[in-house]
DNA sequence: GAAGTATAGTTTGGCAGCTAACGATCGGAT
DNA sequence: ATCCGATCGTTAGCTGCCAAACTATACTTC
């Protein structure tokens, strides 16, 4: 790591960088990266779900019966990658879709019985291991990084 | 955003949940996702690179010749993913791979000279753009931030 | 009823991301 | 010289990720 920011250093000194930026946006970066194949390697590893398999599950838990546009922006991503999903979350039974009562373009999703006693048992663990990932920082940094984050995404949203 | 958090307060109030934890983890997710497409999107969309494919030229660009492993460990993805980039950049005639002199299981990558041209004109817009990413915030949370989560990262490595 | 505009969700094409297994090569021990 | 264990990079299979385009449906205006 202190021989990567040598080599940076070497190559960059002559440019005008914003480092602070770069180093702030580079670690967002790689530290989602390394969350997201820590939660995938321990508590999703048996069930078969990825990191966004699990969050489209629990958005639809959360907000109970749900539309894809809705449960997409919840969890980050697009509508297509959001069928997608959708699509193989069905195919495991944990996730249904039907459609809306009155509105023929608009679809209604819901867990299944299976999917909510998977939730039920899966998200205890999974937030152990979010714990798990920020134990090193106290209380006050983990809330400080939070809110630093929610800047930037609203910066970014209101662009 | 504070409807989410309602919901949220609904369905998980009579869980022992640690808030802190998921805030922290949920929004380095979301941040990171924010921020590739907003990269994308702007400064990398006219040059066809994707985050990953510029992440890897920005790695070959600062150290020079390098082996695969070392490229995929810098850029924070696994080798198999970067067989993949480098055949994407390969194809773009913006990096090129060559035998290792002496052991045959070895392979070395350097940027073409239409690569290093096209990072000396992309690295300061890339530059610029992280910069945006990160104006709302002042230097002390931006350095507070790349530090929180530089121990997150250092925390999961030594897993 | 027809036309125009907008919205919802899906599909398409292309790239990225992982793990695990594989083939080629290397180095050490015998 | 041969064997064995380790390493390197690639491949296979699967899932996710996007934007853009498409189809179906809804609503408003005339």
């Amino acid at each position: 790591m202190r021989q990567t920011e040598e080599a940076i250093g070497q190559r960059l000194g002559g440019l005008n960088v914003d480092f602070e930026a770069m180093w702030a946006v580079s670690n967002i970066y790689r530290a989602s990266s390394a969350i997201r194949n820590h939660l995938e390697q321990t508590v999703l590893r048996d069930t078969g779900l990825t990191w966004t398999g699990f969050v489209v599950m629990w958005v639809v838990w959360i907000w109970g019966e749900s539309e894809p546009r809705h449960v997409a922006a919840e969890a980050g991503i697009s509508k297509g990658t959001l069928t997608g999903v959708v699509k193989t979350l069905e195919s495991y039974r944990h996730l249904r879709r039907f459609p809306h009562p009155t509105d023929g373009r608009r679809v209604m999703l819901a867990l299944t019985p299976t999917g909510e006693r998977l939730m039920l048992g899966l998200f205890p663990e999974f937030n152990r291991q979010e714990a798990f990932v920020v134990k090193k920082l106290d209380s006050e940094r983990r809330r400080d990084l939070a809110t630093s984050l929610r800047h930037i995404l609203e910066h970014l949203e209101n662009t």
